[in-house]
DNA sequence: TTCTACGTTTTGTCCTGGACAATTAGTTCG
DNA sequence: CGAACTAATTGTCCAGGACAAAACGTAGAA
């Protein structure tokens, strides 16, 4: 039960940090200091990894790595995410309090209950408002809580995971039937994030749009061979805020060079708010944005 | 629409081939000979990322790259998957036939023809069936069909995704209740395959399991955590035959040790295979003997 | 004061070329 | 024909240098 011995790549893996920047953080700032072994290659103590794991979730969150570094690891101190905190005065009081009932129950690892609730929600609200009032905000809270470590790896998969099973239902008993336009979800290399898209899914299914939904994780290059086999008219791709997003708009660009002219391309996510324009690229910054992009592409066929 | 660049990043992320083979391939093998930008970093044109893919895809059904290396392109003839093939006597000819009616939907796209003729099998077949008679060899026929490069990779995302939908549903179908043992179901970081999970989660949860199930790619230490949280008796994790194969015998070693010794580690998934025993562990190699391995935990307590 | 332009620092990624251990292939011997 | 051994193959790791893009901070303009 004891003393796990971390290689480089263990803890690339289990940090998401690359072994480059494990090499240039140990010699410009002096951490981690792994021990080494008969080879001369780096051992990683689990308390090191821990910190890394800690200081990669304060850098998510707007922190510089030259500071945390340099911090003792009373820094834990240090999680007050930083964002100025918007205070949620867009919904009442108590729908906020409603949200954090649900992100209760999954930290008191009641998935049971949790899948009970959100199952009365949706009943109550319907697909449309269950999509924008309770998945879309319980998600962003989630992340809130995420960046500011009040939650666990695990519970933040568990909360993902019971989530992606009720929209998926919901999905499912969508009515069938000739729908257009038709629309490829997807996401890039590097992008396992499949609730933003879901989320669309829903909404653009309940607007008549045909979905095809590839999953998450696909090359470029695969992407515009997925649309041309299902003549798609859009491929939308979703970005989550933990993307890095320098590389959002190269990207973009990239998938939009390989992509033929008379297929729309879309972003959305939370990834891609406040990011530059990217030529022939709608940018969604918001799921109501979703709604209205989808409007404006039928409008524009006609 | 032409010429996107790719740097040994976009690379990467597209072949899974790491930064360092991609470089020592080029010293030792002179493939590939990517051009540099005014920096001189390496600039893949799409046409070798095509090939390397292809090399990839090979060498995941055996082949050694030195050799695939020194072959002209027209090596796309050695696509035979050069595994035995075993010829299938063990399901009679009309069970294989409609095993291939169904892949033969997702190669024409039509996702929605394939939901129905899934949804009528597991009508008639019932949950248990359905997973060990339709979705197991379905799933291997894809691999292999995957290994022959006979299907794209967008329509093997199509067959995963709508494929997981159906067992989510059928599972979220079963009744719940006071059940045990309490078994969380997850997979090691660069592990995404989660159709195997989901087959185990559908025979437990049928025979009274409580399933945790946590998604894909947690790192260790979470593992270990999820399991004291959610007073796991049995962590089960999955490994797709993709997962390399040297890896897992020490990622085990190294979760055993991380877990508390009174619960059980199972692992499964086409990747266990033909793997030396791992102390502690316990090696699934097929649904049938997860089932097996169920009821003798269920002994054991008595 | 608030905002914009510009220099400075920080930071991630890429580079070369060497080394080595672990796996796999090939060969010889019992 | 199988087992033991040698040789080739192959992925991963290392050091340390370099550089561009992003973040930051400061000074001047509105």
């Amino acid at each position: 039960m004891n003393n796990p011995r971390f290689n480089i790549a263990a803890v690339e893996r289990d940090t998401g940090l690359s072994k480059d920047v494990l090499r240039v953080w140990e010699r410009r700032y002096g951490f981690p200091v792994p021990d080494r072994d008969d080879h001369g290659e780096r051992i990683y103590p689990a308390e090191q990894v821990e910190r890394l794991r800690l200081v990669k979730r304060l850098m998510d969150a707007g922190h510089r790595p030259g500071k945390l570094l340099a911090t003792p690891t009373e820094e834990l101190n240090a999680l007050a995410p930083r964002r100025p905190e918007p205070p949620g005065a867009a919904s009442g009081a108590g729908a906020a309090a409603e949200l954090g009932d649900l992100m209760s129950l999954i930290k008191q690892h009641d998935g049971a209950a949790y899948q009970q609730a959100m199952q009365q929600r949706l009943a109550r609200q319907g697909l449309e408002r269950f999509v924008q009032d309770t998945v879309a905000p319980l998600t962003r809270l989630v992340g809130a809580a995420w960046e500011e470590g009040s939650v666990e790896v695990f519970e933040e998969h568990l909360f993902t995971e019971l989530t992606k099973r009720l929209l998926r239902q919901a999905i499912a008993t969508l009515p069938g039937g000739k729908r257009s336009p038709r629309i490829v979800l997807t996401s890039v290399p590097d992008e396992p994030h499949v609730l933003g898209l879901l989320m669309a899914e829903a909404l653009f299914a309940l607007e008549g749009a045909e979905c095809i939904p590839l999953g998450t994780q696909m090359p470029l290059l695969e992407i515009a061979r997925a649309a041309a086999a299902h003549r798609a008219d859009i491929v939308a791709l979703s970005f989550s805020v933990a993307f890095p997003k320098r590389q959002i708009p190269g990207l973009l660009q990239q998938l939009r060079t390989v992509l033929p002219a008379e297929v729309a391309l879309w972003a959305g996510g939370g990834g891609v708010k406040r990011l530059p324009e990217v030529a022939g690229v709608e940018l969604l910054i918001s799921l109501e944005r979703s709604l209205v992009a989808l409007e404006a592409w039928r409008r524009k066929q006609m």
